[in-house]
DNA sequence: TAGATTGTTAATCGATTAACAATC
DNA sequence: TAGATTGTTAATCGATTAACAATC
């Protein structure tokens, strides 16, 4: 009996480095655009606001794709990039729930833009079942919540998008699951229980303002007894 | 010459956790909502999708609110957490750039509840200068770019949100940040140079796409050479 | 008192950083 | 070869975890 071969050519990279790698191969494409052909790790660091030994380190995990004394050639490492954050091949998007931030997110140019492609939009609300939204040169149109795993199937959707109220999120996550979608963008200000092989990823938009409140409020904190002390 | 005075008070909260309390405290009011009263650190840790370890542990560096042998009271807990996250004062906020994602980011009723006022908007574009939105039971008029300083003042806006194509965003950073801004959350795929003082959140939907699109791939190269060998 | 649960300790883990040997 | 810059090493830092003494 064959043993189960897991991680054959996988290379582990850290979760903090991974979620830089986008920004290295946004910032990369925007220099490749500019004509640009050789950058060190220096330049490009600093474009991307990080130090440059962190960046170093970084793309260590990928491989060596520079060349010491040279830099980096801009298209060959983010070619490299791409490939291995998968973006070279592109992923199909299921939004759930059409609302003001669903429309905002089906009209962000940005997803297109980076080999996602919107394949299916769901919501429960009758008035906006049945409504034609023009994805890129596309038009999609929003069907009913009943037709979920029917959208993921025929779509197939690998990346769920969660943008309804709170209340409705655990279930649309199940249902999502049981569709077969493995990875999830919650955008729902509720804790999600899923399944260990699924992949959940929070934005929380008024946890982001929080925690800029508390920084805001050190600051006053701090400043205040200074200027009653001058 | 008196020394200048700096912490006085100020406890320092590790970032981590400072990222979680708005987590914690947004379960502990639906759990007051509920009429619950009392909570241990296992049932809070599990609704709140963390360890009960890393949720006493954080709870910790705020001080010793919880009862041993009993557990936390939820009013007294969650009042705690609001006071020390900055919750119990409204902030005002500054939108800038009203496409889509600003009218989705307006219109969140996220915001409101958790004590964010939105103060003010902006933004270039001629058709949409003037509009009228409705922001709770306020109406506030999208102003020009130019006056953005204006707005800041009079709104005493404390912090700026960054919903402009990526191409504006340093710029209007920079206005932000001379019209006295120092919190700033940037929804802009650019990478913003501020001082030091300024603190920026950002929130790139794409990279949390990429992200999830880089775990996907892994699953699907680590399951396909299983499959071929079995 | 006995049972329950907090707050803290100490070990472990993962990420960051600075320095530098390797090498173009 | 001399100068430049990568990729790696080792030290440091911060976050997580498990265990348990303190104490209700």
């Amino acid at each position: 009996m064959p043993l189960p071969i897991t991680r054959l050519n996988g290379r582990d990279i850290p979760d903090a480095t991974v979620a830089r790698l986008p920004i290295y191969h946004r910032v990369l494409v925007g220099m490749l655009e500019m004509g640009s052909t050789t950058v060190s790790s220096e330049e490009l660091a600093a474009s991307c606001g990080v130090s440059s030994a962190k960046l170093r380190k970084d793309l260590s995990h990928l491989g060596s794709y520079g060349t010491r004394g040279v830099g980096y050639d801009v298209k060959f490492l983010s070619y490299h990039i791409a490939r291995e954050l998968g973006s070279t091949q592109p992923w199909g998007v299921v939004i759930v729930g059409v609302g003001n931030l669903g429309h905002a997110l089906v009209s962000y140019r940005g997803f297109a833009s980076r080999g996602f492609r919107v394949v299916g939009l769901v919501d429960t609300h009758p008035d906006i079942v049945g409504e034609s939204i023009s994805v890129g040169d596309q038009v999609l149109t929003v069907s009913a919540m009943g037709d979920l795993e029917k959208v993921v199937r025929e779509g197939a959707a690998h990346i769920g998008v969660i943008a309804t109220p709170a209340e409705a999120a655990q279930d649309v996550c199940d249902r999502l699951v049981d569709a077969g979608v493995r990875s999830i963008l919650n955008f729902a200000p509720a804790v999600l229980v899923v399944p260990q092989d699924v992949e959940v990823r929070k934005v929380d938009l008024a946890v982001e303002l929080q925690i800029l409140a508390f920084h805001e409020q050190r600051r006053i904190d701090e400043t205040l007894p200074e200027a009653m002390n001058g």
